[in-house]
DNA sequence: GTCTATAAAAAGATAGAC
DNA sequence: GTCTATCTTTTTATAGAC
């Protein structure tokens, strides 16, 4: 009997893995493009530049073509997140809230960040079916939601908002409108766009009460 | 020959627009609860109570059916505006932006805001050709920012930030997914969940520098 | 696993009688 | 204008040879 039966398993696993990530890369860009209703499957095939049907044999479905899509851009941010917590261990909560919040951007306007309908209930079932999806978003919400939690300790938060406001809101605005509509207006670059819809998110459209100017009481004490 | 050729024509008219208008509820709810792709027209015939081939007497195409629900939104809107402007001339140009911006997120929680998918690009293209659509929006557009440049020369609204940034913003508050979610998760009402966005939206979520608590100095000054 | 060819079903739109 | 019945296209998914 011959000593390998399988041969050179790991390369064909290492194969499959390339093989895979190629189609997960395309998903995941016509998810950013088009959008999970307006992306087919015949286009995934054409894109990869595989037949449909083999697709079919790594992805069960196109519901698991955009659950496979999501886990990699969800450990892409707990990869952020980690990196983040490990070269600046004593940034500031808030900083790094908005430091993940402004890297989700820039991904949603490189043409990386998938988007999916909120409102497709077959999707979301299937989404929820996936383990391996509902453990990042789990992992990442807790990440986040330490961060929230020590922000409005520290009092850079504001402590009046409910933790999971903020969580909802900085998941939201990855997939801002506002971004795309602000970059297409050609006045300001990518990076300035970021950091103007950062600027909305963090601190709001109202003008700021003291800061920029003191009171006239304030300025007569400090000047007196 | 008789002396009523065309007997009634206001009646048939009136008659004409009750129905039609009676399509634009069915599409706009269908269009809140379930978006533009995944509303079919099978179900908007079905809701209306008519068949599907009646739907298209009245409605050329899928997107003019997402076409009329936006212009009546549209009209909603501009009318809110008009009412605002009536009843309260005297408002400040920021609590203007706040109040209609409250009011787009009622009008979501409630299940009548239209939800249009900004990627599929064969839904915009017929928008665009609509002129009802476009004028109205342009309309609105225009209204929204008469108060966006008043409330940045008075000082409430920031005025660092650019115009269309903030008009951009609004607009996308009003169907802002997290209004949904925080309303889900069941500990707020309806008008919690709202204002709480409404929050967030104009204050930001940074918590506020000065306003809160007063400085040590400011007390003394204060107190003595 | 990859391919070609083909279901199978959904959905937008229309024909033609009344 | 409303209906039933049908068309046409698109799209998800699979059969079966290699």
């Amino acid at each position: 009997m011959s000593a390998n039966p399988t041969p050179r398993p790991r390369f064909r696993e290492q194969l499959l893995r390339v093989r895979e990530d190629a189609i997960v890369s395309s998903v995941n860009r016509l998810l950013a493009e088009r959008g999970y209703d307006q992306m087919t499957v015949d286009q995934v095939a054409a894109d990869v530049g595989i037949a449909k049907a083999s697709l079919y044999k790594h992805f069960a479905s196109k519901e698991a073509l955009a659950a496979a899509a999501m886990v990699r851009v969800l450990d892409q941010a707990l990869a952020e997140v980690a990196d983040l917590a490990e070269r600046q261990p004593a940034i500031a909560p808030l900083q790094a809230l908005r430091a993940i919040t402004g890297w989700a951007m820039q991904q949603q306007l490189a043409g990386c960040m998938p988007s999916l309908p909120a409102q497709n209930s077959a999707l979301r079932s299937a989404l929820l079916g996936h383990k391996g999806y509902v453990d990042r978003v789990m992992t990442l919400s807790d990440r986040l939601g330490a961060w929230i939690t020590a922000a409005q300790a520290d009092g850079s938060l504001d402590p009046d908002l409910p933790p999971e406001l903020v969580l909802y809101t900085l998941y939201a605005r990855a997939c801002d409108p506002v971004l795309g509509l602000l970059r297409a207006g050609g006045t300001y670059s990518a990076d300035e766009s970021v950091q103007w819809v950062l600027r909305t998110c963090f601190e709001g459209l109202q003008a700021k009460p003291a800061t920029p100017q003191r009171s006239a009481r304030e300025q007569l004490v400090a000047t007196g």
